[in-house]
DNA sequence: CACCGTTACTGAACCGGATAAGTAACCTGA
DNA sequence: TCAGGTTACTTATCCGGTTCAGTAACGGTG
């Protein structure tokens, strides 16, 4: 038994196909009457609309994709991009828009992604995320003259249209709220060197740490995996003098910092203050509870998914659009330095 | 500029539609000449196959979903999925099938997404996860006749094909192996019960056990979450006689669990062993490192897309195939028990 | 040399919708 | 009462592929 199509309910209702599909896409050109009975034959027959006859006369594939470059582990690791994919759909669902996803090795393939995608009129739009130095990706979007969206910026993003948080700012403030509890040797282990929103958190971390005159300000960088950071807290605890606060560029490394400081005899908050960027359940569930920045990731993928779908729909040139930034979510990790 | 079709490449050629698609399909009817001239034609102007144009007459929509029902914020934390999915993708890629991703809230509306992907025909096949006991999901995929597998197994999927690994036999061979230690008292954190796999522990942890004729062998249920997992453990380690040794059902809980077992002043695995069930670098970074159960997921996810790509290929009957079970992965939580 | 089978195509129908253009029937107003 | 406009449709075409039914040309065979 096939699928019914608008040709078997303008049969039944004993109307042209173009009527049906007027009714049914609450076009002008049919009398209220009409209508109601098309709908009501499509509903009982169980009609859904084939949407690749759709998109092959409207030209419009109702489909975003998003392409993830996954490094080492760290992609299943974090909550993140599922959190944020959460806040995509969230939105994209009530447009009847649907998620293509793909997880990408390296740049050139997630670029041949895009080519395809868009060639074969798979997806209307892309998201980008964790948006690079000298990104490539930038200028093969906008050639192709793909809808997109990036997660990151405001700089770097060329003329595609962005949503980002400010990360800086809320590394400042976290400076700031450390040595307001007194501490003096700070240090940051930071992610990816490449990726813009880690330089803008170092660099944010350089600038406030030298205006506030610290006698310690150590970047670390790492890959963002438990593994390296809990090598730079060694590194970093091993120091004379070491510091007495971290700062973590996401939550796994806070964690493996945390097990290498209470390994190394420390005792967290008392020896050693520690906050983690990008707060997650597993913050809460170690021991002491870790401070951390919070943001609320899926209400960012809802509004990059907005973005996406304005400009889309063309109406809207791309615009630069910041969410709310994170907070500082005090628990038990930090508190004032012992001595 | 349109995007090329096969309409340009023919005109060019000096040939007509049906050889283009002939020599782009590799099917027999053009001479070698003639496809080699098209191909290169092809190429030079960059065409690529319209997916939609594909899918309506090919009615194959190169595409398969997966709908993830989320529990809470278990989704996000819990690596296996990203796992899965990366294992699925790899599989999926090497074909050409594009992955759907949707996030649902509850069974409803996730068979809502399959009845609508496939009316839509957006996909040719589905993937189920955490099989339930009664699970609607199976017999609305039979009625629809809609090429699914189900990851989990092997009873309760009815007429779809599936791919399971022995979660029973890696639980029993875990009390096993601590029973080998000198435990005598032990303790299950399971997951949801309603789940397929969880109550195939259970009731492996119940059989094996008995069997082994230990002292105290209690199973608590939660919700796979962190806090219940913290719950559990501080109900288990205030009874009295306390189990010596406990498994926990994912690696979050077993974390939670080394927290609440080191912040009530017990040793671990001095005072307490814990095992997790699946293994993810989160249970590297704690310490002391965590006994774990180890599975390669992204070979998992491979097999199931394998067999996804031959129940829509429609040649094999839907068929239950297992992966390799889980295998003991002993790191620094377990051990004799003290006394 | 007539006949048959193969090869290499062409032309047209088809998939399931969207939509522009055409057409009756009806209503309105001067 | 009739031109002019609106309503409620129908008809036909298009989107970009796939595929089936022809067909002309060619080679081999008895």
């Amino acid at each position: 038994m096939k699928r019914p199509t608008i040709a078997d309910i303008a049969r039944r209702a004993g109307v042209s196909k173009g009527a049906v599909s007027y009714a049914l896409n609450g076009q002008p050109g049919v009398s209220e009457a009409t209508r109601r009975r098309v709908l009501a034959i499509a509903e009982e027959i169980g009609w859904t609309p084939n949407s690749a006859a759709r998109a092959l006369s409207g030209a419009t594939a109702n489909a975003v994709g998003l392409a993830l470059r996954r490094p080492a582990r760290v992609l299943g690791l974090e909550p993140f991009y599922m959190e944020l994919i959460s806040g995509l759909e969230g939105e994209l669902a009530t447009h009847s828009y649907a998620l293509m996803l793909q997880l990408v090795g390296d740049s050139e393939s997630e670029i041949g992604v895009y080519r395809r995608w868009w060639g074969e009129r798979r997806v209307d739009g892309v998201l980008i995320c964790d948006l690079r130095v000298d990104d490539a990706r930038v200028k093969v979007l906008e050639e192709l003259r793909l809808p997109a969206v990036v997660v990151g910026g405001p700089d770097g993003v060329g003329s595609l249209a962005n949503v980002w948080s400010d990360d800086a700012g809320a590394l400042a403030e976290t400076v700031e709220y450390l040595v307001a509890l007194g501490h003096r040797r700070l240090a940051h282990v930071a992610g990816l060197p490449h990726l813009r929103h880690t330089r803008a958190r170092s660099e944010a971390f350089e600038q406030v740490t030298r205006r506030l005159g610290l006698e310690v300000a150590i970047t670390e960088t790492t890959d963002y995996t438990g593994e390296q950071g809990a090598h730079a807290t060694r590194r970093l605890l091993s120091a004379s003098p070491r510091p007495t606060a971290v700062i973590y560029d996401n939550d796994i490394m806070a964690i493996a910092g945390l097990s290498v400081a209470q390994e190394m005899g420390m005792s967290v908050p008392a020896d050693l203050s520690i906050v983690a960027f990008d707060d997650s359940p597993l913050c809460q569930l170690v021991h002491p509870p870790l401070t951390a920045l919070t943001r609320d990731i899926a209400a960012y993928g809802a509004l990059a998914a907005q973005q996406l779908l304005k400009v889309i729909g063309g109406k809207h040139p791309p615009a630069s659009v910041q969410t709310a930034s994170a907070r500082l979510t005090p628990r038990g990790s930090t508190a004032r330095p012992a001595s």
